[in-house]
Parts: C-alpha cells; structure tokens; sequence
DNA sequence: TTGAAAGCGCTAACAC
DNA sequence: GTGTTAGCGCTTTCAA
C-alpha cells in the first residue's frame, strides 16, 4: 500500500517497449502485434494498473463529466433526478459532478464557475431563480447546458420540465367537478417558474367554472428558513398557513397545494378543526410523493415525471454535446403530469351529473 | 462564444511574460512585483480566463474532489447525507464526484474502479453489502475511505453510522412500557448491517423484558424490486406483510418497524382492518421522515442522527487524508439517535403504573 | 523578481 | 508494428 500509482511508463519498463506502444495495446488500437499486446495486457493486471482519468481526459480535451446542479436532494423529486440523471450518463460514460445550491445565487453562481474550471463537457441545472446570467455565460463560452424544471423565459437556454400548468389545471377542474366553489392554493413562497406555472393553471381553472374569489385564492406558505434550506420541505409551515384559513371562517370548499408535504400540514390543521376530508373540504396535493397514497384518506394528487425528466434531459444535453456547432433553435419542454385521483377529492356531489 | 479556453499562456504571450510568471502571479505567490502582478490580472480578468483544475489537479498529484457513494438518493436518509457531505466537502474547496449504486454488487465494485481511476482524495461509501473487498482494495491502494451507515465487520475500514442497536432497543422498550407484550418488527429484507443491528436491540429489549414470542417476532418484508432498486421505499410491500399479520389471528400488541416508509403501510392494514393505533396496536417507526409527525396518528419513531454522519465522515475521511502514514486504528462509529415519542404509541396503559 | 526547463500521465502525429 | 517527438495546461525546480 501507498506504493506510488503505476503508469504506462512503469509497464513499459518493465516491458522494454516504448510507453505508446502499452497506450495502444490497453485502449485496444489495433497496430499492435497480437503478441505485444497480450505480454502487455498480464503486465498490466500483474502492476495492477490503472488508467488515469484526468491525465487521459487533459490530452482529450473532455473531461467524460457532466455537472448537476441541484437546489435540494431531499426534495423527493430531485432525488429521482439524480439517480435517473447519474445512472444515464454512467451509461454513456460519464462521471457526475453533483454541487448543492440550497437557494442560494451565490451558491448558484459558484456552481457555474467551478463547473467551468473543471471543464465538464455538460451541466444540467435545477437554477436559483432570480438572475441566470451566469448559466448563459456557460452556455456561451462552450458548455452545454439543460435547465431541469425551473425555466428562464427570457434566457435562450433549453429547458426540460414539468407542464406544471396543465397538472394544476386539471387538478382544480377535477375539484371543481367535484362541486367545489370556492377553493384555494397553497404555494411555495419561492420566485420560480413551477409556481407560476401551477398559479396560472389554477386560476384558469377557476375563470373556465366561472368562479371569482373575491380575495385572493392563492396563498404564499411563508417558509422559515432554518439552518440550512436544503432541509426537507416541512409540512409545518403549510399547517400554520391553513390553521389561519381554517380560523378565518371562510373556509374554502376545497383546499390545492404546490406539493404533497404542504397537504400534510392541511390534513393536520382541518382533521384539528374537526374537518373532514373530503366530506367538508377536498384536497389536492402535487407530486405524488411517496406517501400520498397512504395517507388518511389517500391523497388526490399530479404525479410528475421525474424519470422523464431525467432521461430527455441527459439525451437532449449528449445531442447538444455532439452538434456544437449546428445551432438548433433551443428547446423547451414540458412533460405531461398525471392526475391521480384518491379520496381526498372523491365526494357525492357532482356538477356532472 | 465557441472560442477556445483562454490559458496561461495566453496571457503570457499577450503581455509578454513567461507563462510561470503569469501561473505565480495568479496562484497569489509572492515572488511577483505589485506592478507585474496587476498587469496580469487586469489581463485574465479582460481574457475571461478561469484556471484550468485538470491540468492544476494532474501536477499537484490531488484531484481536489472527494466520491461519494450512495446506494439509493431517493432515500431521504441518504438524501440529506448527500447535502451535507456536498456542503462541508466544498467548505474545504473539494468537489464532489456521486456514484449510484442501486444496491447492484456490479454497480458497486464499478464505483470503486471508477473512483481510483479519478484519483479522488478521499471516498464516502453507502456499501453494498455482500462482499466489500474492492473497498478494502482502494483503501489500501492509498485511497483514504469512510464507510457510512453500513459496516463491515469484518474489514479493517474506518465507519460512521448510526447506533440502531440501541435506538431499536429504546423504542422496543418504550412500547413494552406502554404495555405491549406481544410484539414483532417488520424489516427490511437486506444482509445490512443495520438491520442486523435493529434486530439486535429489538431482540434485547425483549429478552430483558422477559418476552419470548412461539414464533419469531423479526419479520422480513420481501421487498419486489422493480425498474429500478433506486425507486423511493414503497410502503406497499410492507402492507401487504401487515395484512398477512392482521388476518393471520395473532395479532401482536405492538409493531416496531425498520423504516417509516413500513409504518405507513401498517398504518393502512390496520386501519383497513378496523384496528385503532394506538388503542389496538402501538407502532413504533425508525428514521422520523418528514411524514411522521403528520400522520393521523402522529409516529412514535426514532430520529437518525443524517446531518451528524455526514459531518463526522467527512471530517474523519480529510484527516485521513491528512495523516496518510500515521496508522490510526480505524475508527468504527456509532452516533445516538433520538426516540421522538408521539402519539401511534401513547396509551393509558403502562407496566410502570 | 523573472525566465527556462522539466515533468505530471497520457495520446496523437509522424517516422521507421 | 513499433519508437520518437510533441503537447494537453499547469506548477515546480533551478538559474539568471
């Protein structure tokens, strides 16, 4: 142990052949003599070699890396991308490089630099809203780059997400079918392109059923940051917001929120009041995480793509990564959701009928 | 944009000094007069040049990047490792290369051939369990390594886990006092030494109360493993296990599980079967996820000590690599957990009335 | 203080 | 087929 590394010139060496001649024998170039590279071949397994990535990747002139950004691993969500987005660029043959923003522009700014100075061949990033400057520059400057479910409207960079519009329609349709009136939505308290999305498809919703709120039905879950943002989502937060709605006495006939975990907290503050769901009000949730289906009553919720995401994106940087200079038109896509209807929506009364 | 990377030599060339001059000034050396020194910045600031950590990391013999290998993200235990290991590797200035193993044995000794390949500083490893030679490999290859949450008894490597034995011991006897003389814990169906370790206290804690089931109250849930092994825990299979449970007549006092994914499906199976937790069955969980505190009722579960590991490790693992002659025996530890008691276990009834 | 030369481990171009 | 030379971008001797 702690012996210094072998290297080609040690085989060669102890071969008494040039160390070019062991590089093409190992990366199996074929002007070598099938004799030389068979002696070379036990030589190496006897020295136990082994090629050195960064040496071979300086000559290369590509590192065989992807970068990932990602905001938050404990977001269930994101987990799913890492391991989809890990094991399909393992396929191909690349390493990844993951860095954790936790929200942070800072953070988010130093991510985009060392993944310049590590020269990855490509970089998939869940951004921190606000300015994405730097994410162009990258782009700019020769790195591939796919936004992964945060967008940058006015940034011409691709971007694979979620049709978080559509899912947050459907869901409030499906509610309103159900013979809600008046509803709400709980949301994340962040600035990103998601909650846009889902605030939209929400209140296009509402306008379609014809239903005007006289207060604003979209509520921001003031989210106390704590030691470190990257900190599960907390349900708490969400069961304060909706213990107030609950005390304020107009209470809503059905109750959507921006993820799973904010359902919790509504459960919580409603089954308090001695609410039920879905008797006295519905609700639904986003994401489909886990435990949405074995919550009581089971929770009606959109189920997002995640693998999806992970697989086009990583297909759609390897393209972006062959054809440097064929400037396609960027792309951007939203990935259909899933409506999965449970109890917590599922009532009697129907305006269908 | 598509220019290529600007280099020291760039910048020597384009004011006229020796490239060494440039790399000095740059890298804050103090042989370089204040004016040289200026000009040369002023310069890599108007080339846009960012230093090039492939060729930095080949010379100085270090790749400044630590591996981490994990077995499933999707975990929320292993989730909330990757973010604190991310985070206090980068406080270090060490960048962070994530291998996904998704309990594969294949995928495993590949993590371990890839990282050494790299020459990573140091390494992090969720092992697969089975055979972990290629870890004891690396690490006598002079690849310091650390591994997390799952030990090998029988290699010399140095660990940061949890102690399970006693959480599991803590919570057992926590339902025995509730009352509970007739119990079983469901597990999760890995040779791990977690599992191994849970069953250990539980199995203490029944000894000392002087419980002795007929049958063996350890339980396996035999997990389906589908697309993938990185698939977030599904309590389903834990469910139908419970169902088996319920309808099997015998029904314990109490049911302690290895994750709270577990609990959630026994959650369901009970309460299908008109059972009430905690007036029928108390349930005890392991790792308080997020959830816990929002089911109906709230879970009795034992906390995991994720950000702690995640520290510790890496802290031990950057002295290892500090000290790499001073043979310290090898460090194997345990961190305390926390039972968090709430109410899926509370009752009137107590042995310590 | 600065420059020239050497080398990290590897591959590519060209000779022979 | 095989060896020689050159070079990826950088840092570290060692002279000047």
């Amino acid at each position: 142990m702690e012996s210094r590394r072998v290297t080609l010139k040690d085989i060669a060496k102890s071969l008494g052949v040039s160390v070019n001649t062991v590089s093409r024998a190992l990366t199996g170039k074929d002007s070598v003599g099938e004799d030389t590279r068979a002696r070379i071949k036990a030589e190496a397994e006897r020295l136990g070699y082994v090629p050195n990535s960064m040496a071979r990747s300086l000559v290369l002139g590509s590192a065989m890396t992807l970068g990932l950004v990602i905001t938050n691993p404990s977001n269930p969500f994101y987990a799913r991308l890492i391991s989809t987005i890990e094991q399909r660029g393992r396929v191909h043959g690349y390493s990844l490089m993951l860095l954790v923003t936790e929200e942070s522009p800072d953070g988010d700014r130093a991510a985009a630099e060392t993944l310049l100075r590590w020269g990855v061949d490509g970089a998939l990033v869940v951004p921190v809203q606000g300015d994405g400057e730097h994410w162009d520059r990258l782009n700019e400057s020769g790195v591939p780059l796919v936004c992964l479910n945060r967008d940058f409207p006015a940034l011409d960079l691709d971007f694979i997400g979620v049709d978080y519009e559509h899912g947050a329609y459907e869901a409030t349709r499906h509610l309103v079918d159900g013979g809600a009136r008046t509803l709400c939505l709980l949301e994340e308290d962040l600035p990103i392109s998601p909650v846009a999305d889902r605030t939209t498809g929400f209140r296009r919703a509402l306008t379609e059923a014809g239903i005007e709120a006289g207060t604003d039905p979209v509520r921001s879950v003031p989210t106390r940051r704590r030691e470190s943002l990257a900190l599960p989502w907390e349900p708490e937060d969400a069961y304060r917001l909706a213990q107030d709605i609950v005390r304020g006495g107009d209470l809503p006939d059905a109750i959507m929120v921006g993820n799973d975990y904010f359902a919790l907290g509504v459960y919580r503050a409603l089954t308090e009041a001695g609410l039920r769901v879905p008797e006295d009000v519905l609700v639904g949730g986003f994401g489909d995480h886990p435990f949405a289906a074995y919550l009581n009553p089971p929770l009606t919720t959109v189920r997002l793509p995640a693998a999806d995401i992970g697989t086009t994106a990583v297909d759609l940087l390897l393209q972006r990564m062959k054809g440097r200079d064929d400037h396609d038109a960027t792309e951007k896509r939203r990935l259909p959701t899933e409506l999965v209807v449970r109890d917590s929506s599922r009532t009697g009364k129907s305006t269908m009928t």
